[in-house]
DNA sequence: GTCTATATCGCGATAGAC
DNA sequence: GTCTATCGCGATATAGAC
C-alpha cells in the first residue's frame, strides 16, 4: 500500500509542476508561442511526461484556467450575503476586481486574449461563458435591489465598464492609472444613483 | 506602356484579393491558425505568389490593418469640428462607433484579440497605439470643453466603456442587445452630466 | 512514473521555370 | 506576374526502454 500512496505524491507533484509551468509561460509568452518543450524545460521534467497527464497542450490550458476559476470563485461567495447594502457591494466587487487583476495581470491577459478566440477553442468556450453569466446574474439581482427599472441594462453596463477598464489597463500597463479610474466610476456611479433616488 | 499599366492592374488584382481573403480568415479563424496555404486557397492564387508583395505573414497583417485605420479616419474627422457641441458629438461618436463595430464585426474582433498579443507584433503595437492616444485626445478635449474638472480621468472612463461594451458584443454576439446599453449609457451620461451642471 | 528517441506533420518561406 | 516544387525547421505527439 505504501507503493500507491507514493506514486500518488509524484503523480501530484509533476501535474502540479507542470501547471505552474505552463501557467507562468502561457501567461507571459502567451499560448501560441509557448511550446511544449518551454513547459518540460520550465517544470523541470521531460517532453514526453506531460503527455501522461494531459491529452493535448489544449487539455493542459483547460486545467489552469479551471483551476484558476475555482480559486477565485470564494470571493464572489462573501459579496453574495443578502444582508449587505447592494450599492456597496457593487463598489466592493469593483475594487476587488481590481486588484485581483492586478495581482494576477499575465493570467488576465491570458484570459482575455483567450476569449477571442474560443472558435478555435470550444473546451474553453463553455468555462468563459459560465464564468460570465455568473456574475452578470449577481449584478442584475443587486441592481434588483437597488431598486433599479433595468436591471439587465445595468447590469450589463456595469460589466462592460468594468471590462473595459481592465482592458485599458492590460493594454496600456502602468501608463493608465487604475485605481483612479475605478474610483473615478465609482463615484460617478453612486453619485447619480444618490442623485436619482 | 500599355503594357506597364496592364502589370500594374494585375498587381492590384491579386494584391486586393490577397488581402480580402486574408482578412476574412484572419477574422474568422485568428491570425495563428490562418496559414498561407488558406490565404492562397481562399484568394485563388499560389502560395508563392503572396511572397511577391509581401515580405511575411506579418507585414500581410499589418498592411490590412493599416488600410482599415486609414479608411475609419473621415468618420472620425467631422467629429472635430470645434463648433459642435462637445456632449452631442460624445454621443454621437458613440452612436458611430456602435455602427462601425456592427458593420464590420469580424474586423473588430481581429483587432481587439491582437491588442493582446503585441508583444509578438511589434510593428503593429504603435499602429495601435497611435490610434488609441488619437481617440482619447479627442474626448480629453471633448469633456474639457464641457467644463469637466477631471477631463483625462473623463475620457479614459468613456473610453473605457465604450471599448468594453464592445468587448461583450464582440465575445457574446447577438445574445449582447449593443444598442439598448448604448443608448443606457448615453441617456445615464446626459442625465449625469445635466444634474451636476 | 519518467525518460530518450523518434515519428509525423504542417508551417513559413525560397528557388527557379514559364 | 504567376506557378510548382521543395527546403528546413520546429511543433505536437507517440513508442518503447528503464
Amino acid at each position: 500500500m505504501r507503493s500507491k500512496t507514493q506514486s500518488a505524491q509524484a503523480r501530484q507533484r509533476s501535474v502540479t509542476a507542470i501547471k505552474a509551468a505552463a501557467l507562468e509561460l502561457f501567461a507571459h509568452k502567451g499560448y501560441h508561442h509557448t511550446s511544449i518543450s518551454d513547459i518540460a524545460r520550465e517544470a523541470g521534467i521531460s517532453k514526453g511526461l506531460m503527455y501522461n497527464y494531459f491529452n493535448s497542450k489544449e487539455e493542459l490550458l483547460t486545467s489552469i484556467v479551471n483551476d484558476a476559476m475555482n480559486s477565485g470563485e470564494d470571493i464572489l461567495h462573501v459579496l453574495e450575503d443578502p444582508l449587505l447594502d447592494p450599492s456597496l457591494v457593487l463598489a466592493e466587487l469593483a475594487r476587488q476586481s481590481v486588484t485581483m487583476v492586478k495581482s494576477n495581470l499575465h493570467y488576465w491577459k491570458l484570459i482575455t486574449s483567450l476569449a477571442f478566440q474560443t472558435e478555435a477553442m470550444k473546451s474553453l468556450e463553455v468555462l468563459l461563458k459560465n464564468q460570465r453569466e455568473r456574475n452578470i446574474k449577481l449584478a442584475v439581482s443587486l441592481f434588483e435591489r437597488m431598486g433599479s427599472q433595468t436591471p439587465l441594462e445595468d447590469a450589463y453596463l456595469f460589466g462592460a465598464t468594468m471590462d473595459g477598464i481592465f482592458v485599458y489597463y492590460m493594454v496600456l500597463d502602468d501608463e493608465f492609472p487604475v485605481d483612479d479610474i475605478v474610483n473615478h466610476f465609482i463615484n460617478q456611479f453612486f453619485t447619480s444613483k444618490q442623485q436619482r433616488s
